[in-house]
DNA sequence: CGTTCTACGTTTAACGTTCTACGTTTCCCT
DNA sequence: AGGGAAACGTAGAACGTTAAACGTAGAACG
């Protein structure tokens, strides 16, 4: 039997009885809140020890905060979750708080359904990480609960902060080393017109492309995706079928260039000497020998830290809300010629 | 602000006034329990409905259940995982429970901490896949809550469920293939000794393989890789260096099998006309035209789906334990000739 | 030497559920 | 019609924690 039938349940009782002092004291003392002693508090601290006591998050969740924040990701085929992961959790370390992760698969009802259960678990704040639900919606559970947006621009919200890395200079410094390699006809490959709903969330890249290539004095052509599963590859099919193909092409992310960069390969389409690529996101397959992708790099590791401290902040009383941006690194390889 | 300084916290209490009966009443018909008429039922769902009630996780996890599992991932890269989770999902849903899923980074001690995480949560039951942790640590925390282990062999716990791919028919299947091919020369990359301590949870696919022949009259010869990070690169360049490269190789994961691919590759040997290849996953990747890796690939939904009725069932009282298995199968692509 | 602080610790209500008893109805049989 | 069981609903005590309010003793002050 898993559960014996006598179970000493562990609590903050026996802890005091075993310390010889109040429960309240032994709250105090878990919360390093105000009048407690040192003695008191190292005697306490000893019988936690001893006993191996552990808090109850739910209990703690009725009254006061559960020390434990909600990440939710959009998606896990993220590549640069883990370090951005690893980031907030760096900061969590210090103070004491902990992480739950929720895994929203893509889909809005998985998304909402998990933030739902965040907030009824009493989460103290919620970290979501590139998510599809529009910032409505967003702004409603933000009325709930302490959040902060992580890769995902919503410069008008005032219930939430954001943290994103700067799309638009991440773009423009591919263009930028396109331009510089002495490309003239470069087009972009973007994400379809109005994914995740009409909010312009996607936009900011194909804007650094577009000025950087106005700024050059050259034209400015966007090819746009279509969202439905599986015409990912008719569309780039389309794309290397174009009877003008451009010397180079920018694409939105890693997940539409290294099918292209495939594509094109075994088309016989030489890369970089026919058609340069760059992408977006520097996925791990990317330095794979046989693909050897460029691509925009954002520090995710910083992006977690800061939506870390930014949340805190929030938890702590903040009201403003804080929109912070963080600079993109481009990686030169050999698809960029 | 936030939190406007009135939240006239919508709780049980409010939708019992509301439906103008007892607060009890309202607690069974959210449990589903025993005793409500239909019209009493209807009545508060209505309330509820209106209201938009959602009860509190947290309160509920002081007295009863919590309705909410938890998921914890060994390591998100896991190929099958959103499949997975998806057949877990399906059951849960049936049963108006939710999950919660924690991924451990593939470090033990954030493993270790989500798991006691959840079970401050007062999570009524867990499903871990593809765990880091020992067997030891497992069967400690499967004492303190129920609990199935999704591929990681471990046949002798007698505390805790798990599910399994059958990892020896996988590599069998895979073996037998090259061996219908007609290669003689088959040789095996399999993963480092003691990954993970020394249990030999990652051994089936090497008895597979050996078996399979050894029927054939054919001498066995495993490789195995180093755990070191960084080391793969080297010891991939190692196997490819050999003197007598082999007609073709069973590699224990996708993980090895696509770099190996590359590595080959750009180094001028074909695959499949110089070396065959099998990998182990069926990973995404692996349908890249310029990959094109042949694979084993495990029903992943069902895993998942196996794997929450067998939770659900722990959970509801089952005493005895149960070891599953299901059957894979071979997905045939260009580099298996 | 009384009075007021200050610092520490305790008492005691909450918090939002569940669940065990227990009291009413309602229904079905003889 | 009488009796018993089943069905329905209610009251109220948990659950483990926090936090506001309340002592209390010694120190500092006048």
């Amino acid at each position: 039997m898993n559960k014996p039938s006598k179970a000493p349940n562990l609590t903050i009782k026996t802890v005091a009885a075993d310390a010889g002092v109040s429960v309240a004291a032994v709250s105090k003392v878990l919360r390093g809140a105000y009048g407690v002693s040192d003695s008191l508090r190292e005697n306490v601290m000893e019988s936690i020890e001893r006993l191996g006591y552990r808090p109850s998050t739910a209990a703690r969740g009725m009254r006061g905060k559960t020390y434990t924040i909600g990440i939710l990701v959009g998606d896990m085929s993220n590549p640069f979750l883990p370090e951005l992961i690893l980031g907030v959790q760096g900061v969590l370390e210090a103070s004491n708080y902990k992480s739950m992760i929720g895994v929203g698969q893509g889909r809005r009802k998985i998304e909402s359904s998990l933030i739902e259960s965040m907030i009824d678990n009493r989460m103290d704040g919620l970290i979501l990480v590139a998510p599809r639900l529009s910032g409505d919606f967003l702004a409603r559970f933000s009325r709930q609960i302490p959040m902060v947006v992580v890769g995902h621009h919503e410069p008008s919200a005032d219930t939430f902060d954001t943290v994103n890395s700067d799309d638009e200079m991440g773009a423009s410094l591919a263009t930028r080393a396109l331009l510089d390699k002495g490309y003239k006809s470069i087009e972009m490959l973007s994400v379809a017109d109005k994914v995740g709903g009409d909010f312009d969330v996607f936009r900011s890249r194909e804007t650094g492309f577009q000025s950087e290539m106005a700024a050059a004095g050259l034209p400015v052509i966007v090819h746009r995706l279509r969202e439905a599963s599986g015409s990912l590859e008719e569309d780039l099919a389309a794309f290397l079928d174009l009877p003008q193909l451009p010397r180079a092409v920018l694409c939105w992310s890693d997940l539409h260039a290294i099918p292209l960069i495939n594509m094109a390969k075994s088309r016989g389409i030489r890369v970089p000497e026919d058609l340069a690529i760059v992408g977006y996101d520097n996925n791990p397959i990317a330095q794979l020998p046989l693909i050897d992708l460029a691509s925009v790099d954002q520090d995710a590791h910083v992006l977690g830290k800061i939506a870390a401290q930014s949340l805190l902040a929030r938890i702590g009383g903040r009201t403003t809300t804080e929109h912070a941006t963080i600079d993109p690194v481009l990686i030169r390889r050999s698809s960029l010629g």
